[in-house]
DNA sequence: GTCTATAGCTTGATAGAC
DNA sequence: GTCTATCAAGCTATAGAC
């Protein structure tokens, strides 16, 4: 059960969000986990495109269960809501905007030179809708709406991700948690 | 006025749509821009950080310009921002999935590991939401919250190239314009 | 399973002829 | 200004001893 593997991966995740997937070398990613190069090749034989899809997969998860947590723990899916939009804000301060959603880098790096990953990242944010697409139905939005609720506020947290690492500020981030919890508001008195 | 600048610019924007900064090498930026390697160090003196500067100025200039035509065009800014976002699932339609924002790939590529260019990538960004930030207060929005309008309409809309590229269909872009232009028209009643 | 060494290629960058 | 040749360093991937 050696836990050579395990620290690969989450030595991955860290450089992807750091780095990126081009930017991220294996020999970078074997110091940084204390791994040999013979160790890597052994437990992901097909090489650097095989380690991203474990730890896209492997991050994309993790992710999805955090915000599950965030949403299940709050009394309402509107206090959920912005709980997740402060919550990333805190993450990001605390961590020098470096600890973000571990997928979007990659995925936008793969999306058009890389059909393999491109394919991963893509079942890893369908699952990201299903789930939150679930909690909204469950909370009594109409199910065809739930969807759409589920993508406009996924794509509206990546969106201050982004604004919110470039501009190293999470003034971004908490006004679109304001906008979204109005929005899901609105969406559930509909 | 040799074009050979303004093609290893052009050269330089289109592969980093399709491969991100750290995967777009400067070799296969000569060859696509038909340039040798002493004409781009004639240019860019300061290297593929420097090139890489005047690529996403302009390309984020050149972005802006057609938000804010597309924005002028329309009879009222509800439909201009639905345009806005009808728009860019077109482009991506017709360019497979190509053209998308020129700069958030590189802009999560760089946020922790090039401050140089982070601070690029955060002064476009604040450049666009300026200018659909004014837009909005001429609509009528109040102008405190025309500024948060414009960074909730921006983020989704760069939620949406990344959900839409990685999932290789518009139907993300399509629903979050959607809510989108609901958004402003609240925000205009208000 | 672990580790070293290295092959073969590509990278960013430079030098110097023209 | 243009072009070629080349450098040192990095890359992914493999071979083979232990």
């Amino acid at each position: 059960m050696s836990g050579t593997r395990e620290r690969i991966v989450e030595a991955t995740s860290a450089l992807f969000m750091e780095r990126g997937f081009s930017g991220s070398g294996l020999k970078q990613i074997c110091a940084a986990s204390a791994a040999p190069m013979g160790s890597l090749y052994h437990f992901f034989p097909g090489g650097k495109t095989e380690l991203a899809a474990e730890t896209l997969r492997s991050s994309g998860r993790a992710y999805q269960l955090l915000v599950e947590a965030i949403l299940d723990a709050a009394p309402d899916i509107v206090t959920g809501v912005g709980d997740c939009f402060t919550g990333a804000a805190e993450t990001l301060r605390a961590s020098d905007y470096a600890d973000a959603c571990p997928i979007a880098t990659v995925a936008l790096e793969v999306a058009s030179s890389d059909e393999a990953l491109r394919r991963v990242t893509a079942e890893i944010f369908e699952n990201w809708v299903c789930s939150a697409a679930s909690r909204f139905a469950a909370a009594g939005v109409n199910p065809a709406r739930a969807r759409e609720l589920a993508i406009v506020v996924l794509a509206a947290l990546e969106g201050g991700f982004l604004f919110s690492r470039a501009a190293r500020s999470t003034t971004a981030m908490e006004a679109i948690g304001r906008s979204m919890t109005d929005h899901v508001a609105a969406a559930l008195r509909s």
